[in-house]
DNA sequence: ATTTAGTTGGTTGTTCACTCCAACTAAATC
DNA sequence: GATTTAGTTGGAGTGAACAACCAACTAAAT
């Protein structure tokens, strides 16, 4: 219970309902194929009380049952799947220079996936130009009807009301995106917005196949910059401000580089793609002939050839994300670290100057077994994270009112 | 719901009644006094349903009422309040020096404490001889039953199975405290241990009189090291192995001072009083004659008469702390930052200091509005907080089971 | 092949707890 | 006395627990 701000969330049968409904939904989603006596089991609720939400649940179609064999006695019990193909999701996400789509199932997989590039206009524009993208890729895929819309933005969201607070790098500012998607496709169930490596964070805590406990952990997105979603308790730690994880801009440095923020010695100015690159170019004397990414993604492909030079500057890269790392830990004690971008790739270089970094500078480290891995998605977390965002409110819907 | 982990917590008609019972009890708690008919309006419950509670607590004897006056037109409300003297807290602080001991009311009142020197012997006797001390404290004050017990320990807690995990600055490991108090004290219905930071924490956000939203903040506390507790949603972020907010150990200097933990430029090796007086020394070349307890207390007497050494020493204190606070602003985005220490008794000196680095240093804060201020507490936050603890078992006891 | 016992899965009334609702009483003002 | 507001009472509705039941299978005997 909040002691200075009361919950309004009073008690009430349908409550009690939603709650026990949306645990046995999610333990389907997690555990299948399971019977309903293994739930009743695994929950303490009564046979009969699942039963009863079971039927509910294949009446909406959100589930199906098959008979199930090879039991030793006994009668069998009938296995209980998610369905997939009947509740679909479409997914967005706005990046500074691609905007990319998919049709995702409640399970996490894609149907299909388009993309367009982004385009510095009017946001309101911007958007349903984005929805007709999302219509035509429907179509392409046969698909009629899309059961909730998820988008990931790179900026700060207010996920609640559905507004992008300040998103720099597409010029948006107190943008209210929920309110041009309702208007536009009013027939939408659930629509939901965040930031994209909070998404992303929610994808590898959904669909993420490491099998590792991940109700506490970090996202970190290394790319041009360094964005992160923090999991506390198998939810996203939002912020007061929305505008938590914002690591990327920690000082490590007190009279460091000068950083795309204003202040000096931040890590992203070390430990991101563009510090990576930058120290890169400042060694090898050469000029920056292309983008970042492009750019990046060669210094990575030389490493992988084991070019000396390539190899350093990762390494490099490598200890300034450990302390970072290392500070991280110590902020929200974390029981793992989940890294995405494409510096993955070089995961053999980095990964072993991480951990040494890490391990000297993380006193009482050894006993708490932090596993610092790369991400385990093969679709962009980002997206993906897009898709999850309504995924996650078709499973937990147990907020409908009182 | 969780996605990875299943929750136990199974709906059911007495879960519901808890949680409305939790509900009522906690608004009588802040907003007393008020009506019966006022938290219906509140809580969107049923007159009926309140009553039926009030009922409950009244025979309890945890609330009151009394007939209230001035009402315009119709029947006068019955005001409800909380009732003092009847649900008694012991609360231990448990020190590296001194251990302290307080009686408490369920509002947070202290009845009465008193201190011992902390002794660096077997822990299990150490814990026996507190708790005479606390029986001793109890017949002082005419106090014949404890409710509830609450400890704050300086070190990292398992605060779910009552364990010390670790306690380096009174030997203690893996000790089991929760166990030793049931065998001596079988009669105290609910025992709580945390660490001493996050437990100041929890006292400030119970009954601190900020006039600020603290559903998201975190405390500082500043001593001989730095210790925070991070309140995420009116609740402690505890972390995988309960040992979040150890900010005093994020590095801030690549090469910078060694600290205690064997790491190099840890925060708390430029902004604890230890470091404080340290450089005062170096400053002024003389000695460490006494504990930095005494020490520091001696600058900041200084500083209060003007004199200008030990101004200049607090103010570069300021900074220090303000380049670690922009990083936890940076990281878990709070509301506001709290903090707790003999330094708050000069905030006329260091409170510039710290705004100036932090609105140099983070970005994007103006519209944030966030807030920094010394703790409103006038009881030690760390025995308060260990009263807290207990006290908070008492409001929120709707985890019964299910 | 057939019968019977034993075991496990799932369903069907019944009971119980709790909230909601509407009609009531209580106590104040105008 | 009419009106207004506070609080109570008894009945209705909902959903979970419980226990008895049916369903479907294996094992082992005849």
């Amino acid at each position: 219970m909040t002691p200075n701000e009361i919950n309004i969330i009073s008690g009430n049968s349908k409550v009690v309902r939603s709650i026990n409904r949306a645990m046995i939904l999610n333990i389907i989603r997690q555990m299948q194929p399971i019977s309903r006596v293994k739930i009743s089991r695994l929950t303490g609720l009564n046979k009969s009380t699942v039963s009863s939400i079971v039927t509910d649940l294949l009446r909406e179609e959100i589930i199906y049952e098959q008979a199930s064999e090879d039991q030793s006695v006994g009668r069998n019990p009938i296995d209980l799947y998610l369905k997939l193909g009947r509740y679909l999701i479409g997914a967005i996400n706005v990046d500074s220079s691609i905007t990319r789509f998919a049709i995702a199932d409640i399970d996490g997989s894609i149907l299909g996936t388009s993309s367009i590039n982004t385009v510095q206009q009017n946001p309101t524009q911007f958007v349903e130009f984005c929805l007709d993208e999302l219509t035509q890729l429907c179509s392409r895929l046969n698909v009629t009807h899309l059961e909730g819309l998820g988008l990931s933005i790179a900026g700060i969201v207010d996920p609640k009301n559905l507004i992008v607070k300040y998103a720099p790098n597409l010029g948006w500012k107190d943008f209210n995106i929920g309110e041009v998607i309702q208007n536009f496709w009013p027939e939408v169930r659930t629509i939901a917005v965040d930031n994209d490596a909070k998404c992303s964070a929610l994808a590898e805590l959904w669909f993420g196949s490491h099998n590792v406990n991940l109700s506490n952990f970090v996202f970190l997105s290394i790319g041009p910059g360094i964005g992160s979603g923090i999991v506390v308790e198998n939810k996203i730690l939002n912020g007061e401000f929305h505008a938590s994880g914002e690591f990327g801009h920690m000082t490590l440095f007190e009279e460091g580089e000068e950083c795309t923020c204003g202040n000096h010695g931040c890590w992203e100015a070390y430990a991101s793609d563009t510090a990576t690159v930058k120290r890169y170019i400042e060694k090898k004397k050469s000029k920056l002939g292309q983008s970042i990414d492009l750019m990046i993604q060669d210094i990575i492909d030389l490493a992988r050839m084991q070019d000396p030079a390539a190899v350093e500057i990762l390494k490099q890269t490598g200890y300034y994300l450990g302390i970072g790392i290392s500070n991280i830990i110590k902020s929200v004690d974390p029981h793992a670290i989940i890294i995405g971008g494409r510096i993955t790739q070089v995961w053999d270089i980095i990964h072993p100057r991480i951990m040494e970094v890490v391990n000297q500078r993380t006193f009482f480290n050894k006993e708490k077994n932090i596993q610092i891995l790369p991400t385990s998605l093969n679709v962009r977390p980002r997206l993906l994270g897009a898709a999850t965002l309504a995924i996650q409110e078709i499973f937990d819907d147990y907020k409908i009112i009182n």
